[in-house]
DNA sequence: GTTAGCACTCCACCAAAACGAGTGCTAACA
DNA sequence: TGTTAGCACTCGTTTTGGTGGAGTGCTAAC
């Protein structure tokens, strides 16, 4: 079941030929390909060999092999750690990019969409990148603000400068002093805690501390919980979804749809963020081949993601979306770049 | 020149069945399809004279006739209020939608966005719809806070509760006190004015009045009308982009990419929003047919927009974009009714 | 174990042919 | 004078058949 050294250059050379040039490849080429020095016939015997054990398959009959799924994940997880060298191109290129990316940003939703484009530019793929995890991150500040009659305002500051608003209708007209009272309370309980310490204990008690505005501050705690809640807590840009139709092999109109479906809707990417960052080894960025991803519409695709991690401890999701032959390395090699980048960029606009 | 009513007769015939097929439809078809009792070689003659005036063409010899532009605004013009009959119908259906809409829904950009996607699903076609232009809205409370050291947080209240804020940092510690006194001179002052009257000479006027923090204040008013400029006054939500997919006459790679780019990319529909309420006879609806409208990615689409208007006075644009041979009077009709939909909707969330 | 040779398979490409929808024109008709 | 039947013609679409080539698997020889 284990393959040789020979079986692995020529697995490593049908993937390498493939990812170049989209074409099914056969033995001859191989035989000139590498440096094994074997003629077609010779190879044409160990690919025979190969496509038993399910690393590479045919199309059809007397046509060139192609990797299969398992041929990739060979690849990806074995193969292609080497092409560190042409890194400074690389680190120019995006370079570059860095000073429009920071040029005019002032918050980090917009640095995030950006980054989103830059990188489905630079990549020729389709690229989502979501905003930080609210979860674990800490309230900085919450205030209350009557706005008019019976509406009262409540703005919170996370770390980061991320900012939430809910307007809560009360049932009783609140004057400034309560307003002040109510505001101090909630600060000096709140801030410092993280997100998913504020629950449901917390909110009794905070209940029973405020006696006569009790039934207010659950109002408000409710409003709050909700406001910053697990599916609130996270949008998800998406850009460069029509590169998709660059690819022969997802152009045609049902899968494209399907897939730019749902980059469109968002929803059902919340799949890919949530399982990235459990295998953590390969400095946060992980691979899924084809069926290994967890999004039903991206079956045909590879999906490469990556945890970013600012500054201050947030941390959010970058994925990379194309077709299965796409260029792993330079995904890799960028995405670990961008990584990097958007701390910088974060760190310049706080 | 003009058409007499034979002609007229005949165009609508060319116009419904292409509408229906999506096929060329040929003299043969016609005499059919109508009540004229015409033969075939008749309808020829007049189709010939209708593709010399300019209102059908043929896309090669030997093939049927399909509307030109020109035709489809005749049609659009002058030949298609009728289908208020089945208009029922329509009404129950999207009554259902209704529930969906407002379930669960307590801003109002949450409830655009669920109706671009109700509108999309309901045509079939590519769906835009615009946050309010909140150049002629007016502000309702405006209120800044020391957040930590130098960053102040300034939030502002608009009218139908839509909420702006922005992080400002400053070079001077600022106390408790001072931050009051700015609160009242800035609410004082700039409540109950609409966003576009507080331009430069406001801006001067008030940074003389707070004298010591004259300059604070202009930092302030700055980043205050930088936040709500025109560029960022509205955003712009896109639904069913994938729709276009549907359509053969659109589905070549190279235009519905271009198509699908520019409703991911968003900035090039402002175009669209800008010029919507320019000519506002039929009840706000507009249509541009082809090569009048102003985004150069739709020259081989249509576009119908509405403006839309909020209870107290907030307006923005919706916009279907589809084929050319879209259902028109489908698309109006259910235009006319989302306008009334969303304005029932809004009432119920706030 | 490697290689040359060969028969075989199957797709991609091309041209020719058959088809058919629809036209324009002409001549006859009311 | 407007309408209609008839017919030759056009042109895109589909079908058919043929050819070339890339690549394979197998066998026999090295």
């Amino acid at each position: 079941m284990e393959l040789d050294e020979r079986k692995m250059k020529i697995l490593q050379a049908v993937v390498k030929n493939y990812l170049e040039t989209g074409e099914p490849v056969g033995s001859r080429t191989i035989s000139k390909y590498t440096d094994l020095n074997l003629s077609s016939a010779t190879i044409r015997n160990e690919m025979a060999d190969l496509e038993e054990q399910g690393y590479i398959l045919q199309p059809h009959t007397s046509a060139g092999r192609i990797p299969s799924d398992k041929g990739y994940r060979v690849y990806v997880d074995e193969m292609m750690r080497e092409r560190e060298a042409t890194l400074e191109d690389k680190e120019k290129e995006i370079n570059e990019m860095k000073d429009f990316l920071v040029e005019k940003v002032d918050r980090v939703e917009t640095l995030l969409q950006n980054m989103a484009r830059v990188l489905a530019d630079n990549t020729n793929y389709a690229t989502m990148i979501s905003t930080p995890h609210l979860h674990s991150n800490r309230l900085k500040f919450i205030q209350l603000s009557s706005v008019e009659g019976n509406q009262i305002l409540c703005v919170m500051v996370l770390e980061g400068n991320i900012i939430k608003n809910k307007i809560i209708n009360v049932n009783q007209d609140l004057d400034n002093e309560t307003i002040l009272k109510l505001n101090i309370l909630l600060n000096s309980t709140l801030n410092g805690l993280t997100l998913e310490q504020i629950n449901l204990e917390m909110i009794s008690r905070m209940t029973g501390q405020a006696r006569e505005q009790g039934e207010l501050v659950r109002d408000i705690l409710d409003a709050l919980v909700e406001a910053i809640s697990s599916e609130k807590d996270m949008e998800i840009y998406t850009s460069g979804a029509t590169n998709i139709l660059k690819y022969p092999e997802l152009n045609d109109s049902e899968r494209a749809s399907r897939l730019i479906g749902t980059l469109e809707e968002k929803k059902l990417l919340t799949n890919l963020i949530t399982e990235t960052g459990s295998e953590d080894d390969n400095r946060g960025i992980q691979i899924y081949i084809g069926n290994e991803t967890p999004v039903q519409s991206m079956k045909d695709c590879s999906v490469v993601t990556a945890t970013y991690e600012l500054d201050d401890g947030l941390r959010g999701t970058i994925g990379v979306i194309g077709p299965k032959r796409m260029d792993y390395e330079k995904v890799v090699e960028t995405l670990k770049h961008v990584k990097e980048q958007l701390d910088d960029a974060y760190k310049k606009i706080t």
